[in-house]
DNA sequence: GTCTATAACGTGATAGAC
DNA sequence: GTCTATCACGTTATAGAC
């Protein structure tokens, strides 16, 4: 029963690191158990299989992920352009930790597409959020009714995070070099918010 | 030297479809000859080995990604938002014919960093295109120079490609449902050049 | 809890008959 | 060209000693 110092948790970080890089096909567990300086037999002491240990990582990392958007987004205080800023900036602050984070879910959610739906969803739809009656209510404002709200929040995202997750193939085409890639996102966190207020109106 | 009708096009046919889908290390060389309904000695037979079947299936694909785009890019006729309405055009057709073509390149690409990059570049640097001297121009005319020209370049690729991409999970958290998603890119195919040129004045 | 050794299995690839 | 049978290897998982 007693663990060793922390010996779950630095298989854990093991696997994190390479699942979130290679996924869950490409990874094998002796890469992860020599990158945490043990053996497999280790791994599946205290996970019991591969797939048990993705799944913990999955569901921590979509944790991550989803859990400080969502705090934002039901937000009843904040006005909208606030909402757009802090998300802009969060979640470029949050990748740049673990640039992984993007591409991974969004390959594993491909592979898998029922295993994690409940852990995601489950508690809150799209159209019961805060942020969305807030941009349906701006749109009315301005008269602008062309379009789905749903588009607003789309873009959003794509507009945070596909550069993350297609920046290997913008550094193929030369559209970045991998020195000027941070102060790119670095000034998107504030180009954003306004391109969005802009589409608004 | 005399190939069976079309064999070796059934062959990269089911390669293909579940390459596209699932990844080169998901993949296995059984699915793919049980579902061009031969079997595995023949898939070698024509193409050696996974991988190099694989890397055949990458090339054509980055092909069928990069090519039609380029002509557009390089038009000296067409004007800057001409250039934007058939990016948005053809890139939602193309990719509504084969939905996994963007989540395939991005993640392979990010797999195999170098393999692959004297086939997409070694012809045209971003800089070098004819609608980046149009970007350029027409930030000039508004006194728009807030930001790098390159973010309007990644703009309309991630509000094009970016939905498509993350269509598993948009389902999951009930931003959209099935039915109404080629509607909504429908919609985009006119809105995206919209909200493009607005960024630039 | 942690290790070594090995079992059990799946996968890519080939030999050889037709 | 196409098949069946099989090899060779890598991988996950477990048994059992410490």
């Amino acid at each position: 029963m007693t663990t060793a110092a922390g010996t779950e948790e630095k298989i854990k970080a093991a696997a994190r690191e390479i699942f979130l890089k290679k996924g869950f096909a490409a990874t094998r567990t002796r890469d992860i158990a020599e990158h945490a300086d043990i053996n497999i037999a280790l791994l599946n002491y205290y996970f019991r299989s591969k797939e048990k240990l993705f799944q913990q990582i999955m569901m921590e990392t979509l944790s991550t992920f989803f859990g400080s958007l969502l705090q934002i987004f039901m937000d009843r205080e904040s006005a909208l352009q606030t909402k757009f800023e802090q998300c802009a900036s969060q979640y470029i602050d949050l990748i740049k930790q673990q640039p992984d984070i993007p591409m991974f879910i969004l390959s594993e959610l491909r592979a898998q597409p029922e295993a994690f739906v409940q852990s995601i969803a489950g508690n809150a739809r799209l159209k019961d959020l805060v942020i969305y009656e807030q941009i349906v209510a701006e749109m009315d404002e301005h008269q602008q009714k062309a379009f789905d709200p749903v588009h607003i929040m789309i873009n959003v995202m794509s507009l945070t995070l596909f550069p993350f997750v297609a920046r290997p193939m913008l550094q193929t085409i030369g559209a970045v070099n991998p020195s000027e890639f941070d102060d790119l996102m670095e000034k998107r966190k504030q180009l954003i918010p306004q391109w969005i207020m802009e589409m608004l109106k």
